[in-house]
DNA sequence: AGAGCGGTTGACTGACCAGTCAATCGCCAG
DNA sequence: CTGGCGATTGACTGGTCAGTCAACCGCTCT
């Protein structure tokens, strides 16, 4: 029991510290900040981040690679369902916005250190990114041999379109460029989608 | 003619600072480079960049603030002009997507580097950067009282989609995740617009 | 000729911070 | 009670650069 009890303790520590560099990489940024921000923000001595991370890099790494990871199994998932491709498209953008109502300061993060730091951690993470954008391609490449959408616009084109509208939509909430409205998270999936898919012309 | 002619040496050294600094920039990042770097690519010494900028941060300042007010510019032209929102849009893909063609390196540091490095220069320049989300914003919204778009998608929202899609499709190049077709381009240009205005649906 | 003055040079400094490590703590087993 | 081991501590080190500055260059004007 001993070994089962300090390694649930152990892990509770990680995530103590987890949480706390998530809540330091929302307020100052992963460059600005320092190591003992985090260690201070969690509580814990500089040096013992050092016992669960090989490095600074090694908390965002798993940070980003964590929610990443969710967020592919759920675009898979939607893909299985048997629903039209505008509603696994409504499903996606929902998981993405649902996922900044549930922790804003973990996906601001996430876009603002990773998926948007094309030079940083991007370069790191490109594969892992990417995959999104094929699952999303996937999506939309089957719903034009369904006959569902038309055929003349590539689907990698049309998936980072789709991902491109959501991501700048989520930007413009993190750092208020776009006001966060009444309505605000539910309207915003239905426009995302109505925008890519309908198009702005009456 | 003596003060004419070393002023205009001396504005060509600087320019000779900027332009190495685009490449060394878009090559190694701007945090990871060094100011020496860009002193080497340039051919000059080091003390030198510091006679003409203040800081290393001035270098990037002034190569964004350059290209995007000749952007905002282009944007405020295209909007007087007497044409459909459509075609307003098409030029406007049309002027970004020709800036890259034109200058990829340049393109990649302003949108890798502060366009979308919200937490660092993104911030300082947050106000050039809403302006032109607010011009697309603004051709949206007269487009939806001529009757010519529709009018359940916020204008705001709009831009955000529109200039999402296109940023998404730049990085994608920048960083080959998205392949750089043959007809490329013109192509791009023409897919933006037409999936923004038009939509996915058949 | 030589005074004056931008333009130009590059060695140096001061600050910062990621990562190391030796020492300590506290929990459990025997 | 005690030996041992993983968890925890935080002072310290080493390397990195941005920015400074005092000296130097070469052109022009008198």
């Amino acid at each position: 029991m001993a070994t089962a009890r300090s390694a649930q303790a152990a892990a509770e520590k990680r995530r103590l510290i987890l949480d706390a560099a998530v809540r330091v990489f929302a307020r100052q940024g992963f460059h600005t900040c320092r190591v003992s921000d985090i260690a201070d923000e969690a509580g814990v001595a500089y040096g013992l981040v050092y016992h669960y991370f090989r490095s600074k890099d090694e908390v965002l790494d798993t940070l980003f690679l964590e929610r990443w990871n969710v967020m592919l199994d759920a675009i898979r998932e939607v893909d299985t369902q048997d629903i039209t491709a505008r509603r696994k498209l409504e499903a996606i953008a929902g998981f993405i916005v649902d996922s900044y109502r549930h922790d804003p300061d973990l996906m601001k993060v996430i876009i603002v250190e990773v998926t948007r730091a094309a030079n940083s951690f991007g370069q790191t993470h490109l594969a892992k990114i990417t995959e999104a954008y094929n699952l999303i391609g996937a999506v939309v490449e089957k719903a034009q041999e369904s006959g569902e959408f038309r055929t003349d616009i590539s689907p990698q084109f049309a998936a980072m379109a789709f991902y491109g509208a959501i991501e700048q939509v989520l930007t413009g909430w993190i750092f208020d460029s776009l006001p966060q409205s009444a309505g605000g998270f539910d309207e915003a999936k239905r426009l995302i989608v109505e925008t890519i898919c309908s198009g702005l012309d009456r």
